[in-house]
DNA sequence: ATACTACACAAAAATGTATTTGTAAAGAGG
DNA sequence: CCTCTTTACAAATACATTTTTGTGTAGTAT
């Protein structure tokens, strides 16, 4: 690779008057030479080192994306349609706005903030990092940092971000389904955290407005592992034939529940309705299609990058954005049978 | 953050040892001074500074990830599921041998390439890019490159690629459909290029095997641009009818076919048979299940990495790495019913 | 006692930029 | 004609490392 150095050596000029004129300063270089820099630059396509200029400038033109990675899900969050979607997103935008993207994923929040650092990442944007430790570490960073889909007291205090109206896009679905007639609906989710607290929240106050009351045993816990789907899956069916409806917290396990439930004989939606959130290609393309909630999880990436953009140029910014939801009905929900196990 | 440079001038030392005791080298300092400066790195938690640490070492430690974006399909590469496996696969393999990932996303190939030179990437891994202009952009470029999925001819010269036995797979599939009984299957994709090509192939070879010959409209060509889609599937579903079974080329268009059949009535596998090539999420949790061709994306990625971080340790590979597939039956192909238009 | 070697560290150079400071030459204003 | 400013460029410095070369001291061999 040619250096500024080399092509000022060969053009008998200073490294400066190069520089000024990849930059662009018109007035601090004669029309003539600006000419005769700019054809040689072309001649032998001239790419600037990207470390140097870092150094020099004290800023990396990278945007960090630090996942923490969970035990239980997928092996690699790539994977995982809701990430992948988020990180087009940013990807996209940063792209657009001359950054580069580097993603960064490890259950050691100590090992990503060392690379964060490491590269003099401009900003920063944290996706399920911020548990009481990945905050400790995350604060401890002096640049801007977005998060998406926080809903940790402590980080909220400390960084902007990015999230839905997860309580409200379940509301809507229950509401939706109440109005149908239904008043037996169990909630399927694996855990009680963060956006899934979130959504059962919305889940409770919807149910309670038909003046049903929320018992324990409505919430069915999934339990994703590999070596307990199997098992959990069957547990799950068995109990949902006291319901006439399950508001599931994702599309994927509202899918995964379908087919669990139709292998078992029972009918989608006259045996029971399902309802997802997320709205996936999964839910799109199954049949019956999935009634489910919708969110738009690629500007979610768009907006928390953007607000990262907008932070680093100097701007305030909201210190929480809640992108809205938006029910998306299709065939997987209906008017309730008569229960099955009547007089439950 | 601090440097080498101060934590040398508050121990009263220079930065040639303090630089020493960070790499290790042991014999080059004393065990007390190696102590102390061990001691003060810790508590002052130092972290180089990778972008210096690339140019005085003129390497980076970045394996870049080029994506060719395709006009027709996802707005954004990474949300394609093959993508994010693909890259999963590369990131974790990367990481673990101490490199990082930058992915560039272009439809210009000569924009990726300046990327690339401008971060000093010490070894490429191209998806997508193999189109003559490809080629020639980069074969300009010095280092090593490890492609994944091309059969371009000239590609295959310049570069090791990491691929499929496609071939393979579409005639094992296609083999244990006419073994069932089936005599006509049609085959659908969106194009005859590459990887598509590699499988209509392997499609027609199981085909000439029972006898039956190839008619140019035995090929269905999906055509999935949003605004085309449902047209196109209209059309797919009364051509179908001449078919006891279809081949598709993935299986987003298995289910999206199946999907579409359902729509109008005609049952699978009964009514007719659907097989899939590449076994994703999707279709496993289809009803029903899809039968399907497994390939290992994770493993490619993996694969695709590791033979390039040979080469970058100066290792010769082997130009032609391809992974078998598998049949992974489920329950979209049963023997073939009686012909919907007998006679035909 | 002299020369050589090993040790432990320091000083300096190099990596490729951007930026700051410096400097001739030309032109303008009085 | 002298001073001041502008123009157009050059030289030097800084960025944080790694690497090469240098140096003083102590120990060892002859």
């Amino acid at each position: 690779m040619i250096t500024i150095k080399e092509i000022a050596a060969r053009l008998n000029m200073s490294t400066t008057t190069v520089s000024n004129v990849i930059h662009g300063k018109d007035g601090e270089v004669s029309e003539e030479t600006r000419k005769t820099v700019e054809e040689f630059l072309r001649k032998v396509d001239y790419v600037p080192n990207i470390s140097a200029r870092n150094l020099a400038q004290n800023e990396s033109k990278i945007i960090g994306v630090a996942l923490k990675a969970r035990e239980d899900k997928y092996e690699n969050l790539i994977v995982d349609p809701f990430v992948s979607e988020l990180i087009g997103g940013i990807e996209e935008t940063v792209r657009n706005a001359g950054y580069f993207m580097m993603i960064y994923i490890s259950r050691d929040t100590e090992k990503i903030m060392r690379y964060v650092s490491g590269w003099n990442v401009d900003g920063l944007i944290l996706f399920g990092m911020l548990d009481d430790d990945g905050i400790r570490v995350s604060t401890r960073y002096k640049k801007p940092i977005v998060c998406v889909d926080t809903y940790s007291i402590e980080g909220l205090k400390h960084f902007t971000n990015v999230g839905l109206d997860d309580e409200k896009g379940t509301y809507d679905m229950v509401k939706y389904m109440t109005d149908q007639g239904h008043r037996r609906i169990a909630f399927l989710s694996d855990n009680k955290k963060g956006v899934d607290l979130a959504r059962l929240t919305g889940y409770k106050r919807a149910l309670k407005e038909t003046g049903a009351e929320f018992h324990e045993e409505d919430f069915l816990q999934i339990k994703p592992a590999a070596d307990e789907i199997e098992a959990s899956l069957e547990e799950m069916c068995t109990r949902a034939l006291k319901y006439t409806a399950i508001m599931c917290v994702s599309d994927l396990y509202a899918v995964t529940m379908m087919s669990a439930l139709m292998d078992r004989g029972i009918r989608i939606p006259e045996g029971i309705s399902v309802a997802g959130f997320d709205d996936n290609l999964l839910g799109s393309l199954y049949r019956p299609a999935l009634t489910t909630v919708h969110q738009d999880v690629k500007k979610k990436g768009v907006v928390a990058a953007e607000t990262l953009l907008r932070r680093l140029k100097g701007e305030e910014t909201e210190r929480q954005i809640i992108l809205p939801t938006r029910l998306v009905i299709r065939d997987s929900v209906t008017k309730p049978r008569k229960l099955a196990l009547a007089g439950l």
